[in-house]
DNA sequence: CGATTCCATGGAATCGATTCCATGACTATG
DNA sequence: CATAGTCATGGAATCGATTCCATGGAATCG
């Protein structure tokens, strides 16, 4: 069976296959019969052009590749969500990978993303400029989205990952606490060291017990929350109040506190980094950091449009803001000031 | 700045551009100097293949395409993650589509799967044939995920939808209730229709209240699955168990008994069909309807390589199991019966 | 009415790889 | 030593679209 092509079309309608590919591609210079002659073709044929043949001589593909770290972390899935359906609105494809949290991974996409010729690049990245040199070098239309890569002239959408953590911290302080552990992300991410570095600072300004023994270093995924929460519950002068830098490792901190029988909100206090539907679920419901996903995702696609027009846009940082919910009351006891 | 080609590489290793190929695609008719001469000017220049021409010429794209309803809801987010990664073993790339659960976007998404050549489709499809029929005359090796449409001998790998339901019933039952409650998915969906015939079943076998008024039909999104409970819940003789047909339903439902102050587990029993990490958190825990969901993007995979290999490999039916939590404890005041 | 512009069209070149085919060098065999 | 067989190679054809260029007919203008 072989494949259906332009000239079949051309043929069929009694046109040259230059005419054919005219009315295909709406060139004005056509005429009425000979538009009508290859609608008709096509679609008595059920001709679909070739996508391959098409983007070889044009030289776009009109495609974007999108390589976020895992789409099983809520907030990346709503992140891919976003992308996608504003990349539409471009008439872009949206090529996905999913890196797996893995060094090796990314690079495999980066690598078949530009093997693709994807017109633009949208990457929630982990590790240093020399992870990405390959990308940066190709000239590829880049942005960053949720995380960046340091001394880079990439254009990036970014919560504003220091007030967030800050206003938890201060807020958690308020209520009275001053032990607070904090399950940070990997130091291989932005976001995971810009929200460390935010933790501390705050500790600092409100004068909670900045105690290296309250930090435990995780990777975003679940099972890390757990051994987190382990870890600094297991203290001897543990927590009153947990912190953590995603939704996964909340759920897993939160699974390991219910599992030792501390309640949430009366015998713990919990905020989770990412507001995730299933957090207002619980009883009390979870204290969040918050962000729109979804502006996040519209940002990163429209800044990339423009860097694929040749502008050179400045960079968002979108604002986070703390929602209070049922699961950091005040400190029983009160304030241990 | 004109693209880099395989005749740049040739150039500056001294051999022909057949040459160069055939040491790229590890032709084995190549002397050892080609080799090295070639490696060296590839890795000096940063080439990289252009993906197009190479499919243009070869009639494969080592792509496959994946349609899903909707990312955001976890169990296809980590389907999509399942399947992406066991095609990876096969070194193909996953184009992965998401139709939003809209009929107009799946379409589309089809046609771009087409467009792009794909050399496999899996699909969890709405709809009917009439939806599917470009599709399947394109010839296209495909497969259905999750689920299936009628009257096709296209492979597929579905969840024992019946089982799952009947055994949730008969828990339900006798934990003492005869008035389950039901939010159905869409019925143009196979496993929307599959449950909710087997939950009419299941009445029929446990002699359960057989009442029209306790369905609900939702369409697989949080939204609608507060609407289910809405107007289950506000009934002259409400249901005292709830049964959702997905997690996202699950969730919005579970959000309006909460904002009642209806307890779960105290004044309300509830189940929910497919299992997610957060409902583990939820106090008490949710009893659910679990399956392998990775065992199921790898079935996928396997099965649609073989249909690119020309077999016609079986369908798969993977088992449901009722997980039983604290979401579902004995009727107060005992069977009713 | 002749010259000029405009427009639809056919045919050919092109995009960047792969692959077929012919060639020449070299080796093995009788 | 002649012939057949192997092997690396260069050059050309090919995949299926788009686009440039030349052409001829119709429309426009002075």
């Amino acid at each position: 069976m072989r494949s259906l092509t332009i000239k079949d079309v051309a043929e069929k309608a009694g046109v040259s296959v230059g005419t054919a590919s005219r009315v295909l591609s709406g060139h004005p210079a056509t005429s009425q019969e000979a538009r009508t002659a290859v609608s008709d073709a096509v679609k008595e044929l059920g001709f679909r052009p070739n996508a391959q043949a098409r983007s070889l001589r044009k030289t776009t593909t009109q495609t974007i590749g999108l390589v976020l770290p895992d789409v099983r972390n809520p907030f990346f899935a709503d992140l891919a969500h976003a992308v996608e359906q504003r990349a539409r609105d471009f008439e872009y494809l949206t090529l996905f990978g999913n890196a797996n949290e893995d060094a090796e991974q990314q690079d495999r996409y980066f690598d078949i993303m530009l093997t693709q010729r994807v017109d633009g690049l949208i990457a929630a990245p982990r590790g240093n400029l020399a992870d990405l040199q390959a990308v940066l070098d190709s000239g590829v239309p880049t942005v960053f989205v949720d995380r960046v890569i340091a001394n880079t002239k990439v254009p990036s959408v970014t919560p504003d990952n220091a007030t967030g953590i800050q206003e938890a911290v201060r807020h958690l302080t308020g209520q009275g606490h001053r032990r607070i552990g904090y399950i940070a992300g990997p130091q291989s991410t932005s976001t995971g060291r810009e929200r460390l570095a935010a933790y501390k600072d705050a500790l600092t300004e409100t004068h909670a017990d900045d105690d290296g023994a309250l930090i435990f270093l995780g990777d975003f995924q679940s099972a890390s929350g757990a051994a987190g929460a382990r870890h600094l519950l297991e203290q001897q002068d543990p927590p009153t109040a947990l912190l953590a830098a995603d939704s996964l490792m909340s759920i897993g901190a939160i699974a390991v506190c219910n599992e030792r029988g501390l309640a949430i909100g009366a015998d713990i206090a919990f905020v989770a980094y990412d507001d995730i539907e299933a957090f207002t679920l619980l009883n009390p419901a979870l204290t969040v950091i918050a962000h729109d996903v979804n502006a996040m995702g519209r940002f990163a696609v429209d800044l990339l449009t423009q860097v694929i027009a040749g502008e050179t846009p400045e960079s968002v940082i979108l604002p986070s803001r703390l929602i209070i919910r049922g699961s950091t009351p005040p400190l029983p006891g009160g304030p241990t000031q």
